[in-house]
DNA sequence: CTAGAACCTGACACTGACGTCAGGGGCAAG
DNA sequence: CTTGCCCCTGACGTCAGTGTCAGGTTCTAG
């Protein structure tokens, strides 16, 4: 599939498609005109990087551990795999963090909310 | 205290706390020369800041929602309380978001592993 | 053949939270 | 008094992912 394709079918834009090449992350195919022709699978490895993109990584992370995801099945270097087990743990605390975070957001509602319906009882 | 010791206790730079005075997050009040002077409570006020900022929330948003934390015993306009709501509802989104990247992650971890153990095995 | 959509490269713009530098004042200790 | 540290404002730099525009080629439908 052609490039305009690929970005419908994975809801990125055309601009982002062309910046993960540049950054190693999608291979592309060229037709001998230059036009960028993808395989199937490559619906599947966009998704994948949008959701490492979410997840904070940068994209010199992903390709650090890219080796990990994409083969796991020769010896991909230490390095890679001591990547993968590190980001995970930064994904990790973040989450960690993000629902003390929620907590104390909760803690606000129901002081707020509590107020509200006092108001309201006075009213 | 002066902003020096301000930023010692909460670990954040002199230029980040005056910027959030700049995006109004953040009051100050100044000696005769216009230094800026706080009271202890503004340590907190700077670690919950901090907080919403690596939940993602931008200056403008935390601005919105500042009411709701800062006085909780007024009225506060109903739209500060449904930016709460809001923000809680996307803090949540992106901890199942994070939460799923990180099951990605352990699945990646595990197929890795155990391809390193077999060739562990075989060495 | 031709219009128009989709593609190409290259480059500059933007956003947001901050770093950093310049140029200048305030203030305590020796 | 002066050395040295902290503070001030203002402004430009950074980074990363993307938007966007320019100028040009390629594909597809009628």
């Amino acid at each position: 599939m052609r490039i305009g394709e690929l970005a419908g079918r994975t809801g990125v834009s055309v601009r982002s498609l062309r910046y993960y090449e540049e950054q190693g992350l999608l291979a592309s195919a060229r037709t001998p005109s230059g036009q960028r022709t993808y395989e199937e699978d490559a619906v599947d490895r966009v998704v994948f990087l949008q959701r490492l993109y979410a997840a904070g990584l940068s994209s010199r992370t992903i390709l650090e551990l890219l080796p990990c995801a994409v083969a796991p099945s020769q010896g991909n270097s230490d390095a890679a795999f001591e990547r993968l087990l590190l980001e995970r743990a930064r994904v990790s605390q973040h989450i960690d963090d993000l629902v003390s975070t929620r907590e104390a957001l909760d803690r606000m509602i129901e002081a707020n909310r509590a107020h509200r319906d006092s108001l309201a009882v006075s009213r």
